[in-house]
RNA sequence: GGCCCCAUCGUCUAGCGGUUAGGACAUCACUCUUUCAAGGUGGAGACACGGGUUCGAUUCCCGUUGGGGCCGCCA
């Protein structure tokens, strides 16, 4: 048996083939309490479900646990493979009385239950099945009449100390005794859930609070079994926008979603970490400065230092994916070079901007275009919106920057500036600002009058890095054409 | 319909009887700047309501209202 005294929680997702934010925020905050007590962190997969589970739905759980850098944990268990030590106890119930078998047809069941609440009124099982005589029984056995195992709900007011919640008190009439073994002999959540955290020795059970209602049910399953009760803790939920339970119709509620948007999983952890638990202090920000080359990481370990279920919050909280966004930012613009490189690649790669290969060949000029965008992503993915003029000729033209430098005017300017710009050589940002500022200036050009039209002929967009680095990095050659083609383009028209 | 839980700026939150109710995101000015982003400065912005308790309530208690969750042979 294990220590008394040691710290173990779990994480125990059922195996949906996503990543809830919400299922990530609760495995962070068991991670950060293991890791704040040096305890021990467990995975369990909750699949007794057998219609809906399959072993590589989980896949998508452990790969973004990695991603989280949680990847350290004993396990993963999975449920299935336990079924024999369930029935254990479930034989023991019912021998004890403590259970009994139920023959009732779910669907009759739902049925009146349904019809009750369009009454408005309450609906618990009545208990016609707990005394079913022996020959009734018989004959229903006989008959192979399918059946489940509910569970006897002792009467008494069940209270236990919450450690977010503080006292949560439940009277056991309003609990209708569930079913705990299905018909097909498979156990249901709340008898494997208990048995297993008895059996992996789990101290402390930290869960969303969705289960706060589950919890009593438990304990009275603990008390039956002559389990040792764990500590409980309940965390607000997450809600979209509109207040309801964060779920697939918000958008995008997956990690996976997040992470193909462009989000560090650094910024995320951060961002999560401060949804329902503060630091006490003004001081939310948990990137790792204290070597220069962790800059744009997350220090998991003064998180996990400072992190206390105390701390936890009690009202659900809202999602902000704006503030998540300036987040993201934030850890994208102080990460170091090289890992901004490696971290962008991806989005590269998938916008077809630059291959694999390229990115090789060319790793210096990837290395400038990278310099010039860091500081201003939100997200590595819109470095296909914000900076694909790098890379493509078939970017977009903000259309209403492009009307605006479309007079007679500008374009004549722009038109003068074709033979200067085919004159600098080299063609660097040095060359570039000083021949252009001269040439401007000595024509009796302000410098506005001609270096944003400038910017839209050859970017599309009004706003990017600074003009002449970009020039540089765009390249002579397609700045000209990209000049004469709008010049051509607005001629016609 | 039953049960449980929650309640501070638009959002995330600090506050654990006496504060000019603090911070962050967003927002609005100004500033820096060739544009954008970042940065800097400043502004606006909250204790849901009603009773108690107390010399004194955002804070403690009760109620109202509002919001949420659960009530499956899902987890």
């Amino acid at each position: 048996m294990n220590n008394q005294s040691e710290v173990r929680v779990r994480m125990a997702p059922s195996p949906t083939g996503f990543f809830h934010v919400g299922s990530a925020r609760t495995a962070l905050f068991n991670w950060l309490f293991a890791k704040h007590h040096n305890g021990k962190f467990i995975l369990r997969v909750e699949d007794t479900d057998v219609e809906r589970s399959s072993e590589d739905m989980i896949d998508v759980v452990l790969q973004g646990m990695k991603w989280l850098g949680m990847d350290r944990y004993e396990g993963p268990y999975f449920q299935s493979k336990r079924i024999d030590l369930y029935k254990k106890y479930i034989k023991k119930l019912l021998e004890t009385g403590k259970a009994y078998y139920c023959y009732c047809d779910p669907q009759i069941l739902d049925k009146e239950r349904k019809a009750a609440y369009a009454r408005k009124e309450d609906w618990k099982y009545d208990r016609r099945c707990l005394s079913l005589s022996d020959a009734n029984k018989e004959k229903k056995d006989q008959s192979n009449t399918l059946k489940a195992v509910r569970f006897l709900i002792p009467e008494h007011r069940v209270t236990y100390k919450d450690i977010v919640y503080g006292e949560i008190s439940r009277d056991s009439k309003d609990i209708e005794d569930f079913i705990i073994q299905r018909a097909n002999g498979m156990p249901t959540y709340n008898l494997a859930c208990v048995v297993d955290d008895h059996d992996m020795g789990i101290s402390h059970v930290i869960r969303g609070a969705d289960h706060i209602t589950n919890t009593p049910k438990q304990i009275l399953l603990y008390e039956a079994c002559d389990f040792a009760i764990p500590e409980f803790a309940h965390l607000p939920l997450i809600l979209g926008p509109d207040k309801s339970k964060l779920s697939k119709r918000h958008g995008a509620v997956s990690l996976d979603e997040y992470k193909k948007k462009g989000f560090l999983p650094d910024a995320m952890v951060n961002y999560l970490a401060l949804l329902s638990w503060s630091p006490g202090d003004d001081n939310e920000d948990f990137m790792d400065r204290k070597r220069p080359e962790n800059l744009g990481t997350v220090d998991m370990v003064r998180l996990a230092k400072e992190f206390t279920l105390e701390r936890v919050n009690k009202a659900n909280a809202i999602f902000d994916v704006t503030k998540l966004e300036w987040m993201n930012q934030q850890y994208v613009m102080q990460l170091n070079k090289p890992r901004f490189r490696e971290r962008l690649k991806p989005f590269v790669i998938k916008h077809g901007l630059m291959t694999e290969e390229e990115i090789n060949q060319r790793d210096k000029w990837y290395a400038e275009v990278c310099n010039l965008m860091q500081p201003r992503l939100r997200t590595l993915d819109e470095i296909n919106n914000q900076g694909r003029y790098f890379f493509k000729d078939d970017f977009d033209y903000d259309q209403t920057a492009l009307q605006k430098f479309t007079n007679r005017e500008t374009l004549t300017t722009m038109k003068t500036f074709l033979p200067v710009i085919q004159d600098i050589n080299p063609f660097d940002v040095m060359n570039i600002e000083i021949t252009l500022l001269n040439f401007g200036e000595n024509h009796g050009l302000k410098v506005k009058q001609w270096i944003h039209p400038l910017r839209v002929f050859t970017t599309g967009t009004k706003a990017g890095p600074p003009l002449f680095d970009t020039l540089e990095l765009i390249g002579k050659q397609r700045c000209i054409s990209r000049i004469e083609k709008m010049l051509k383009q607005k001629k016609e028209s």
